[in-house]
DNA sequence: TAAAATATTGCAACTAAGTTGCGTTTTAGT
DNA sequence: ACTAAAACGCAACTTAGTTGCAATATTTTA
């Protein structure tokens, strides 16, 4: 079973307070002193888990997370991601659904759309 | 200008040879004896710059590489990649074209739709 | 076609992201 | 409060990708 320990409140609150996501780098750079960085590759993987936060793999390469809005128990995060060039902050686009279709035999376990390019507040 | 060697001719061959997109590592492999690791990665740079092939992120955060099928000058990849969990393999499914719209003033660069799940020769 | 200019390569060393093993500490249930 | 299991810290490791620089190969042009 799962515990709720320290670090893992306190990330969970920081990714909540977060208007974008955020990397690893950026959790370990602002919660310095509340544990090894190794425990926030650990929390992390268990709030994706418990479904509480969700990945979302920037256009280079590095894994970001952010809160889950709108998610029950079935995980569908089929909205674009916007990635920024200059400011480098991961959106969620909630208000853009896409919908595809995978052809015969496909079988579906997860989707990432990300767009890149400028932001309004840098544009 | 860009010149046309040994070692990215035999690369841009080896990508335009396979059915699916490849990873730095699955060229090295490859092509072991061909050159340094180094200028593989140099050479796909080029090719990305040159428009001969374009950059897939997996699920993962490797990038992968795939020759440009029906692009012209405009890079436009809005068709959706599928990642097989089982045979890792990345496929292009060109039949699902994907159309979204950003919000007002934001910049339009790349898109990167990526699908996981589980291709029909591993189901 | 030989020389000069410059693009490309190999090598070694480096950074950044993420993982693993293991002994110690903390948490949750009784 | 006791105990078992979960989580932690640390160190070491892997994998992906980058950088600087001297040596080599490709093009250009004379």
């Amino acid at each position: 079973m799962s515990r709720n320990t320290q670090a893992k409140k306190k990330i969970l609150e920081f990714i909540q307070g977060s208007p974008q996501a955020v990397s690893h780098a950026a959790i370990f750079g602002s919660l310095q002193e509340l544990c090894d960085r190794v425990t926030i590759y650990r929390v992390l993987e268990r709030l994706v888990n418990e479904n509480k936060i969700h990945k979302i793999v920037n256009v280079d390469g590095v894994i970001n997370y952010a809160t889950c809005h709108s998610c029950t128990n079935i995980h569908y995060h089929n909205h674009v991601h916007f990635s920024c060039e200059k400011c480098k902050a991961i959106t969620c686009l909630d208000e853009n659904e896409i919908t595809f279709s995978l052809p015969p035999n496909y079988l579906f376990k997860e989707s990432f759309f990300t767009v890149s390019g400028v932001c309004p507040a840098c544009n």
